[in-house]
Formats: structure tokens, C-alpha cells, sequence
DNA sequence: CCGAGCCTTGTTTTT
DNA sequence: CAAGGCTCGG
């Protein structure tokens, strides 16, 4: 027997071996599934079932895909050449550079990160004079991108459209589809529609993918979306051999259009499907398996399964009653520097459910000296100095990129105002030519005229960079075109700290093109930013060093650690707020609780704060999620003084609800951090975090509306928002 | 055209 | 409360 098939249960073997024909591999969390998927290949590629070339996996993340060439190459002894291990989008953006043309597209085509698009979809609202009415740039941009993922065009959506905003919303998505193909561009939707679309309309490019492939293998299933979906149906060829893995209780993306009916009706899809479930955990503790069953078992959407293990039982939960924010930082932290005796630093997580919740724990653990690594958030590529020198190197690549170029005409400032830019839009718009042609020959346009001399330098040096684009190394073009910039040094008068950091960034992005440059020898700036358009901060994200990690809960999917804290457990935060009326919604909060908890191999820590500031609001009751755990796998720490502010519903809490914490016999010296009407009255004195001391000589409003009068020793009269300010009352 | 300061506004998760 | 958009004065 082949080495590729010892050392697998019964179920793993079947799924390694079953190379034929559908398969849906049902994986519960940590049942070895990544082993199982690379296994897999390694298996058909020493059986010499297909050529590497012949071959499709797809993953959701560069890292992921990246991890699995690397097993296979060491499953297999060697390296593995030609091996599409890759994401959905970079699998695209290839073949989509490969077959541009019979898109109407050039192969040097540009790749809109979200940035970019939203602005695009501002400019098509300005453009359409729907620009500061209810069309909003975000919310149409997710329109379209929705209608996009459910492979409805622009077209289509047209012809369906009824009522005033919808229709709108369709002469909003035809413009940016209009617009971004003169920018010769594409957004991350795009990618997978236009491959779909090329693929099915052009019948010779189908068969041609269709023959290739003989196997197709997708991880996380459960996440794909629609024109994923099409995406597999339209590359699998007869012969029907796809193994998708997944596991339908950790589908996290429904928001972003994943559709977690493609898992639970997979069989239906593929007819003579066989599945394989694996149920068995090997890693976590059985507490933490009961726990996420438990809890799990709440959802209606699913199939069922039961995880096992045979490690012990292993410590109970433990949920942390905490005051606030803040406290709860300072609990958490503390918790740290006791579990460090047995937990090394690099094997901890927090996970929480927003990315704005990170910030108390950065002043925490820096106060305490924890050396820490946030993964998420802003992504590097996302910072302003990085997008902005991307932009240059965009327009050097593509100059129809009216994105990039609106950026940077002005930046370094030049002295093109809003005016200028404004007009060179609508002359290129009128002549069907981009922004930079326009900039090209602005000696041509009357109403450019004056500019010419300003437009000029710009204009020089892209085209000075565009001749040297197919010559120079990607690297050194880079820090050239820094040091024409003055990049470094516009950074540094701007702003002593931050400026810093950004000088920094920039040179880590030189870096990073030089190391591309060594690694790829016919390295060249389109492909190169091809690449980094769909990187993310996971990607480059290592468990090498010994610090803490923090992360949002979606980003830890498929990560692993010995300890996990979830913080920041209480309904209308984790369960989100929107989640608490939609069912299918609050499911898929449930899911990434359980994605949570299944991250844990051995200790978990749960936290809830009776109260926590959110926008103005308290959200004080505690998540759903504890409750569905067992008593008996919790033990409850709790860190609670001073008084609790008790909600009387369900869900989130307006400023009112504090009114009735503050019994009139409240004991002195108790830190309020709410008070309503009848704790603030004129004459009371209270402190300010900024302003200090002082006096309340009137009172206006009520409720949300609260506002005060405050005289401050030495500082004067104060017109304060009771809801916004955080007051203590002192006398 | 540019920058300061006012006002509004939003508030999930990300390939 | 913070960040971003927008208006206004230089």
C-alpha cells in the first residue's frame, strides 16, 4: 500500500482513496482536514491519476493555498510544478490575464481593491447627480457587489428593477460597469463573474478549461457564494470529479454572499455523490468539544454529526464577569501573565467579534509589557502611503486607471484642486478617453489650459516610468520613483510619529518588491501587483515569534491555538445587533462562536461586561452563546464591583435604562459611568476625564438628548453631552 | 487652491 | 466618541 494511505482512520483512507466521481468530504473542526486534502492530491499525482497541470484546488485564502503546495511538494518529496493550489480570485485573475482579450479587456488589466471601488461607485453617483441624496457609495457599492455574486449583470439587474431605488441602483451599477471597464479594470467581484461569464459564453475557452481539469478539490466548502458555485459546475467536465470539504457549521461569510445551501445540497448539485463525514477531533480537549456541540446544536441549519476525541476531558470553560472595556482588558491581560507559565505566548489568541475592540487590549498589554501582533484590521496594503504609492505604480501599468490617477494628480501636492480634477473627468468622459490622456494633452483643452503647466511634471514622470517599466527591476523602479516623489521627505515634515511609521512602511514595501524580484525572475510590475491586489494581512500572518495574537473571529478560521479567549460576550455585540432579529442571521453568529471555540485545543476564556460604551450606547446583557453552554463545563470568575446596571430587555441598552441603578441609598465613592436626569441635576459637581472638576449650572433635554451646562475651574463653561461625556459624580 | 475647524455620520465580519 | 466629509476663510 501506498505511504500516502497509512497512518489515516478508516474514514480519512476512504477519503483519500475515493478519487472518482463527486465527493463531499463533511469535516468537522480539526479532523485533520488540511492532511486529508493534500493527502488527496499527493495520492492522485503518485498514482499518476493526472498531471500536475491537471489539477485544481482552491482555497480561500493565499495562505491556506500556500501551506497546502508546500505539504503536497513534502508529501511528495520534492517540489510540484504547475500545481494550481491557489484562491478563487487569484485562479481567476490568471486565467482572466490569460484570456483578457476575449473579454475586451488588455492582459495588463488592473485589480480594484474595495477602496477603489466605493470611489468609483462616488464618482458614478456624482456623475449621475444622484450625488448627496439617499445613494450612498457603500451601500450601492454592496448592491452591486451582491447582485454580482448571485451572476446578475448589469443588464439583468436593469430589467428587473422597479421603484425609484432600485431603478437608480441600476443606473448606478451600468455606469461603474461602464467605467471600470474603460479603466481597463476589474473589482474583486469581478473576477470570478467575468471568468464565469467567459466560460460559459465562449464555448472553445469552456471546453479548453473543461478538458483540462481531470480533478477539482475546493476547501471550505461551506463559504463559497454563487458564482463560486458556478464557477466549480462550469470547470468540472464529465467525468464529474470534484471533492469538495467543508463544514456547514462554519460557514462565517453569508454577508459576503455565501450560500450555505451549495454545501447541505451538494449531493443534489452532483448526482451519485458520495459523502464522508469525519467526526472525529483529535485535538481539543472533550470539554471544548461539549461545550461547541452544545452550542452548535442550537442551529437549525445543519447536518448533524457528533465530534469525538480521545484526549480527556480537560478543564472547564472559564467565563470572566467583567465591569467594562477597559476592565476587561486588564482581566484578560492579567489571566495572560498567570497562564504564561504554562502557555507560551505564540499559542494564546483573543478573539473578538470587531476590530474596533482591539484597542483596550493594545493599551493593556503594552502597559504590561506583553509583546503583541494584531492580524487584521488595516491591512498593510490598505495604508494610505502604501495605496498611494500603489496608485503610481497602477497608473505606470495601466494609464486608463482613472482611480489611481484621481489619487495622486494631486498628491504630492501639485496644485490641482478638486476643480481641475473635476474638469479633466468630465473632458475625458466627453472625448472617451481616461483621465490621463486627457492630463496627456491638456494644451488641447481650452479649460485646461492654465493647468497644463502644473499637469505637466506629473504627466513627465509617468511617462518617464512607463518607458522604464519593461527594463528595471520592480524594486529599484519603486525606490526611484520614491526619491523623484519626495516621498520620504514629505512623509517627515508631515508629522513627527506617524510620518515614521509610514516612512517605514514604504521601505518595508521596497523590501517586499526586492524580495518578489529575487524569488521571480521574470518578475514584472503588472504581475506583481496583480499579486499583492489580492493579498491580504492573514497571508502574511506567522506563529514564528513568541507574542500574543489578536484577531477578529473571522480571520481565525482555520488557525489553531492551545489557549483561546473570546471576549466581549453580550448580545448586540456578539450576537451582533442585526443578527438578534434575523434567524438565519443569529445562526451564523452561533457558527462563529462555535469557529471560536474549536480553535482551542486546550483552555478557553470567556468574557462579558455588565457594561460597555458602543457609539453612545451600553450593550449590557450577556451574550445567548453562555447561556447554551452547560453549567457544569462553565466555572464563572467573577471580577463585577460597584454597582451592575441591570437592562430591563433583552438586546441593547439606551442611556434611560441607567436611571434605575443608582438606588437613592447608593453607597459614596461607587463609579457611575452613566447618569441620567435624575442623578445630574444644576449644582451637582462631577468630573470630566478632560476638563476636569466641575459644576452643573444648567440642565437641557433628557435622555439620549442630555446635554449640560458645566462650569470647569480655570477652564470656563461647557456645553457637554451627558451621553457622550464619560462623568463621574463627585458631589 | 489649501488647510483648519465645524458638522455629520456611522457602527461587522473581508477575498 | 472618532473619523471623515464639507464649508469657509486665508
Amino acid at each position: 500500500m501506498s505511504r500516502l494511505l497509512e497512518n489515516l482512520n478508516e474514514a480519512q483512507l476512504e477519503a483519500v482513496a475515493t478519487t472518482e466521481g463527486p465527493l463531499l468530504v463533511v469535516a468537522g473542526a480539526w479532523s485533520f482536514k488540511t492532511k486529508i486534502l493534500t493527502r488527496r492530491l499527493a495520492h492522485i499525482l503518485s498514482e499518476r491519476l493526472a498531471e500536475p497541470y491537471q489539477l485544481l484546488a482552491v482555497t480561500f485564502t493565499n495562505k491556506a493555498a500556500g501551506e497546502m503546495n508546500d505539504r503536497v511538494a513534502s508529501e511528495l518529496g520534492g517540489t510540484v510544478n504547475a500545481l494550481s493550489i491557489s484562491t478563487f480570485h487569484s485562479f481567476c485573475a490568471r486565467f482572466l490575464r490569460r484570456e483578457a482579450e476575449h473579454l475586451g479587456y488588455d492582459s495588463g488589466f488592473t485589480i480594484f481593491d474595495e477602496d477603489d471601488s466605493v470611489t468609483l461607485a462616488k464618482n458614478c453617483i456624482a456623475e449621475l447627480g444622484l450625488a448627496g441624496s439617499q445613494f450612498k457609495p457603500k451601500p450601492q457599492r454592496r448592491k452591486i457587489s451582491e447582485a454580482k455574486n448571485k451572476m446578475i449583470g448589469a443588464e439583468q439587474f436593469s430589467k428587473s428593477a422597479s421603484g425609484y431605488f432600485e431603478t437608480s441602483t441600476a443606473k448606478i451599477y451600468e455606469l461603474y460597469q461602464r467605467r471600470i471597464r474603460e479603466c481597463n479594470a476589474m473589482d474583486f467581484d469581478d473576477l470570478l463573474f467575468n471568468t464565469v461569464e467567459l466560460l460559459r459564453d465562449n464555448q472553445e475557452i469552456g471546453e479548453k478549461y473543461r478538458s483540462r481539469f481531470k480533478y477539482i478539490m475546493v476547501d471550505e466548502y461551506q463559504d463559497t457564494n454563487h458564482v463560486q458555485y458556478l464557477l466549480l459546475k462550469s470547470l468540472v467536465g464529465e467525468h464529474q470529479n470534484i471533492c469538495v470539504v467543508g463544514d456547514e457549521d462554519q460557514s462565517i461569510y453569508g454577508w459576503r454572499g455565501a450560500d450555505i445551501r451549495n454545501i447541505l445540497d451538494f449531493e443534489k448539485d452532483f448526482s451519485g455523490a458520495k459523502v464522508i463525514k469525519l467526526e472525529r477531533n483529535y485535538r481539543s480537549t472533550g470539554t471544548i468539544l461539549k461545550a461547541a456541540s452544545a452550542v452548535i446544536s442550537n442551529n437549525m441549519a445543519r447536518k448533524e454529526k457528533t465530534l469525538w476525541t480521545e484526549s480527556g476531558d480537560g478543564d472547564k470553560l472559564v467565563l470572566m464577569l467583567v465591569n467594562s472595556a477597559e476592565d476587561e482588558a486588564a482581566q484578560v491581560v492579567g489571566r495572560i501573565g498567570t497562564e504564561q507559565a504554562t502557555t507560551a505566548l505564540k499559542d494564546t489568541v483573543i478573539l473578538y467579534r470587531t476590530n474596533a475592540q482591539s484597542r483596550p487590549f493594545e493599551e493593556q498589554l503594552r502597559r504590561a509589557n506583553v509583546p503583541y501582533q494584531i492580524v487584521g484590521g488595516i491591512s498593510f496594503y490598505q495604508r494610505r502611503e502604501i495605496k498611494d504609492l500603489m496608485a503610481y505604480l497602477k497608473l505606470i501599468v495601466n494609464p486608463a486607471d482613472d482611480i489611481s490617477f484621481q489619487r495622486i494628480v494631486n498628491y504630492p501636492l501639485r496644485g490641482i484642486g478638486k476643480k481641475s480634477i473635476d474638469d479633466i473627468l468630465t473632458l475625458a468622459h466627453r472625448d472617451n478617453i481616461s483621465s490621463y490622456q486627457a492630463a496627456l494633452k491638456a494644451g488641447d483643452y481650452a479649460e485646461l489650459k492654465g493647468k497644463q503647466k502644473r499637469l505637466q511634471p506629473f504627466v513627465e514622470l509617468i511617462e518617464k516610468y512607463r518607458e522604464k517599466r519593461e527594463t528595471a527591476p520592480i524594486d529599484i523602479l519603486t525606490q526611484d520613483l520614491v526619491a523623484d516623489l519626495k516621498l520620504i521627505e514629505a512623509l517627515r515634515s508631515e508629522d513627527e510619529i506617524v510620518g515614521q511609521t509610514r516612512i517605514e512602511n514604504i521601505e518595508s514595501f521596497i523590501e517586499g518588491a526586492a524580495a518578489y524580484a529575487r524569488s521571480n525572475a521574470d518578475a514584472h510590475l503588472d504581475t506583481y501587483l496583480a499579486e499583492i491586489s489580492l493579498f491580504t494581512d492573514l497571508d502574511s500572518y506567522a506563529e514564528i515569534e513568541d507574542k500574543i495574537t489578536l484577531m477578529t473571529l473571522h480571520t481565525a478560521k482555520g488557525l489553531e491555538y492551545e489557549t483561546v479567549f473570546i471576549v466581549g460576550l453580550e448580545e448586540g455585540l456578539f450576537p451582533m445587533g442585526r443578527a438578534l432579529a434575523d434567524p438565519m442571521e443569529l445562526e451564523e453568529e452561533r457558527r462563529l462562536f462555535y469557529v471560536g471555540v474549536t480553535r482551542a485545543k486546550k483552555k478557553i476564556f470567556l468574557s462579558t461586561a455588565a457594561i460597555r460604551h458602543r457609539f453612545g450606547e451600553v450593550v449590557s446583557m450577556p451574550s445567548r452563546f453562555i447561556a447554551e453552554i452547560p453549567d457544569e463545563l462553565l466555572e464563572k470568575v467573577n471580577y463585577r464591583s460597584g454597582v451592575h446596571i441591570e437592562p430591563t430587555r433583552a438586546g441593547t441598552g439606551r442611556l434611560p435604562y441607567a436611571r434605575s441603578s443608582r438606588p437613592a441609598s447608593a453607597p459614596k465613592g461607587v463609579h457611575y459611568e452613566y447618569e441620567t436626569e435624575d442623578g445630574v441635576g444644576e449644582g451637582r459637581i462631577v468630573e470630566h476625564p478632560t476638563f476636569g472638576r466641575g459644576k452643573i449650572v444648567a440642565v437641557e433635554g433628557f435622555g439620549e438628548s442630555l446635554r449640560l451646562d458645566i462650569m470647569f475651574s480655570g477652564i470656563g463653561l461647557k456645553k457637554i453631552m451627558a451621553k457622550y461625556a464619560k462623568l463621574k459624580i463627585v458631589g
